[in-house]
DNA sequence: ATTGTTCATAGACGTGGTCTATAGCTCCTG
DNA sequence: CAGGAGCTATAGACCACGTCTATGAACAAT
């Protein structure tokens, strides 16, 4: 009774048939490789499952029964593995990623709309968070990768360097005074200074910065989003530090300029993060293949 | 992509028990052929399946997908491989037998009593009809055997002689002065004769016999069922063509007795009809072997 | 009769699934 | 920190078993 599974396929098509012949046909196979498995079948139950006829084959009581039971089981089978083929080649699965806002808005986004147009099958799942969140949402198996800020020091993720951003300084029309001139950082400070919410990567990393030169940098306003960041700045309500590629646009039109300042702000690296020795989902391995060719 | 079911049924257990190992020893083969076959797995889908952790494995989000289908179709052949187990030492199935009333309650019931106590879970069916009716039962596939009078020719039926009967006139007490007597058939039918209905083989049997001695046998009723026959003999209302051994109770308390003639009448066979050429059903072939032994 | 179906049987062949042996890895423990 | 006990992966050998070809037997149709 330890049967091979493979003789219920065999099994199932002669039945669906109605022909040994015609079920080789089906399985590739030739007749009395049908025959001989049948035959395999019945000995191991100690029942008869087909009545032989000149013109084809036959259920038994016994084999109806069994049938009914194997069709159900051969046609999720079959379901099972249309739908691998459907997941390999991306017209179903899904795609989790974590992310800030703001990288999703500025950086990712583009990436997604073309991922989204090539995969349309694919459902996509944004988690936002901060960079600790993120890691744990990766470890929890939440999420299928990260995007955040490096530098990223954690044995169990991999980590690729995407992206190289420049944070800065950035103030509105009511600081037009500024506008060319070279800032100390000292000077800086007695302007108001707005910064992004203190847990996150870009600020620990300016405050460190400053505290290096002996300064401590103390922010007049504190969000949580990078578009108020802007807006504030634009508003003239003080100086924002921004990621200088998130306000190209503001950079461009004027609306924004950038602070010249006498030392060099460290530049941030943008990484994506994976699970180490963990096998990338392929809808996972397909949109950061597709992140790193454009 | 054309894979091998067996397959399925590692991917099964691994994903079940979570180990490569456990599902080995569930298996009763090594571990390195369950990793093999879990490697062939993904190669077919070109997806990964399992996380491989130092200790054990974990489904992947395609993985899960897969076990989702497969886990039905392992339980349904699961349940399948039981209920055949169940059929082949008769804990479930049904057993269809066709024949006339008279037969069931004269010669078959007992056997059926047996039958039901030894194999309990056997549904038991019971279409009553004529010989023809019963032969074209069993040849529309409605029923596993019939018990019908001898002598059946027909090529595509396998009979069996099970029991032979006699047919004998009985009488009651109205007609006690026939006690003893030996009546020509002449004679006989001076007296009221009370036969079964026209399209049975017994009847048919007796007239052929009587026209044989160039006799028309006309009855004076003609009823349908043997306990009328029996019924009405008792009641005076006539001289009843019975099976001997349907009346026996009868004939040995005294309420009827049988009529002597000067000639024999032919005895009559059974017969366990079935299908030639067809396999039997498990649970009509122990009642067919029960029936023998008995 | 002849031809064309069907399934069953016999025997040969060769692939593929299973095995043993071993390595690499992580975790736990003394 | 070394050693042991898990786990899975890999390599290579072997032989069972599933497949094949060839043929037979039974039946249906022409």
């Amino acid at each position: 009774m330890n049967n091979n599974y493979e003789l219920y396929k065999v099994f199932y098509w002669a039945a669906k048939t109605g022909s040994l012949t015609q079920a080789a046909k089906a399985l590739y196979i030739t007749q009395p490789s049908v025959s001989h498995a049948i035959k395999q079948l019945e000995d191991s139950f100690g029942l008869t499952l087909f009545y032989r006829n000149p013109k084809g084959v036959a259920l038994t009581q016994e084999g109806a029964i069994l049938y009914s039971y194997i069709e159900q089981s051969q046609i999720l089978i079959s379901t099972a593995e249309e739908k691998m083929a459907a997941l390999k080649n991306l017209d179903s699965g899904e795609l989790r990623i974590g992310g800030s806002d703001s990288l999703f808005k500025h950086y990712i986004l583009p990436y997604l709309e073309d991922y989204h147009r090539l995969y349309p099958g694919v459902r996509l799942h944004l988690n936002h968070g901060t960079t600790p969140e993120v890691i744990s949402f990766l470890k929890e198996g939440r999420i299928d990768l990260g995007v955040v800020r490096m530098p990223i020091v954690d044995p169990q993720l991999e980590v690729r360097e995407s992206l190289q951003l420049q944070d800065c300084f950035v103030a509105g029309a009511h600081y037009a005074e500024l506008r060319g001139m070279v800032l100390s950082l000292d000077k800086l400070l007695e302007y108001p200074v707005i910064l992004f919410s203190r847990n996150s990567r870009a600020r620990m990393a300016i405050t460190e910065l400053f505290q290096s030169y002996g300064i401590t940098l103390k922010p007049e306003i504190e969000v949580g989003s990078v578009d108020l960041l802007i807006e504030l700045a634009r508003k003239g309500l003080g100086i924002s530090y921004v990621t200088r590629e998130f306000v190209s646009k503001e950079l461009e039109n004027g609306s924004l300029f950038e602070i010249q300042l006498d030392v060099a702000l460290p530049p941030s690296h943008v990484g994506i993060m994976t699970m180490r020795n963990m096998p990338l989902s392929s809808s996972a391995g397909k949109f950061i293949e597709l992140m790193r060719l454009i």
